[in-house]
DNA sequence: GCGACTATGTTAGTGACTAACATTTCCCTC
DNA sequence: GAGGGAAATGTTAGTCACTAACATAGTCGC
């Protein structure tokens, strides 16, 4: 096997990486509802069916999940006598605080188009299943009601989302803050 | 003019309850996407395009708002020392507490459907929009920043949501329990 | 170079919606 | 209780997201 695991280069990912940067590149030009699978295809040098072969939909060239199940790992080192959201919360932040800064260019475009497209607003909350369901078991794990663990994870999710929200608007400078702010909001620190 | 103002009973309004009737009780028993618009407007005894002249898409059939902006309207009578989170919701939970119990088949129907429906619970977060603008403002108006008054009005109604599908799936006996755990969740009463 | 496998192309279809125009049904007025 | 005009519905013909079945073309190990 090769040892680029991290950046296969197969004629799949190349044409797979043609249809990301044309179709996000003609979807922040022309918007998202103006800009069919049949043109980003084109573009990228391919056909519809191509397009439909490497993404189920056409929501997830934009969409491929932002989040990451890994955040719910820093819940279980938070003190169980706080309260389940802002366990939640102060989890992420430790996990987030731990993290190397990620590819911000490029998450950023993707959140910019969700944050203007409503019909991509509402996909986002799909997409963020992965992470939800991590938080989730993380709290039960440590003694959570698991009805309570389901609404503190989708409140802190929510949170974190609109914080991505206005990241991606130029509302706040940096992805950290934006992130520490939302969190705030949801009690990460003592208020 | 007529008087009555709160049932009005035109052709068109009763052409639309057929639609939503036989529309819910045919994906109840099919589900969503195995039920087309054709299928439904057949069972009302009209034709596809009427269908959708009722219902500009066919989530719209099952999501008719729940959520009402005057649930955002007791936040302005809550202690502006609370942090905005928790001033939203003790302010939805007042809210609630004063008004009379609302039709409970016809909603827990609606909820139970886009609980059991992926497509739907994405399309849940856009209904919920008129709400959250109302919550947002509230909060502003009441001196909190912008930002963070969308972050709470986000993570509010992602945790009301979240109860109301408890409530569909029968994890909560009453609607105004699951309310109530959800609210507590976010921290309507102090932990 | 040659097979096996993978990536892409072709064709034909379904279903959610939209637009433009025709037709029916209701209801209000005289 | 006709008649006219608006509201409600029907018809037709599309576009676009997505799917299935089968055919072809690159690619890679050997």
């Amino acid at each position: 096997m090769s040892t680029t695991s991290t950046a296969p280069t197969g004629r799949r990912a190349r044409t797979r990486q043609r249809l990301i940067d044309h179709g996000l590149e003609l979807i922040e030009r022309q918007g998202y509802e103006q800009t069919t699978a049949a043109q980003i295809a084109a573009a990228a040098g391919v056909t519809e069916m191509t397009f439909f072969r490497h993404f189920a939909t056409k929501e997830q060239l934009v969409l491929e999940d932002p989040y990451d199940p890994f955040l719910a790992s820093g819940i279980g080192e938070q003190p169980r006598e706080l309260p389940p959201l802002r366990r939640a919360a102060a989890g992420i932040l430790a996990v987030w605080r731990s993290l190397p800064e990620p590819e911000q260019p490029e998450i950023r475009r993707r959140v910019r188009i969700a944050a203007r497209t409503p019909a991509l607003r509402g996909a986002m909350w799909r997409s963020t299943g992965n992470t939800e369901a991590a938080i989730v078991a993380q709290l039960v794990d440590d003694g959570t009601d698991p009805l309570d663990a389901r609404v503190a994870a989708s409140a802190v999710l929510a949170a974190l989302v609109t914080g991505l929200y206005a990241w991606a608007d130029g509302e706040v400078e940096t992805l950290g803050a934006a992130i520490e702010r939302a969190l705030a909001v949801v009690g990460a620190d003592r208020d």
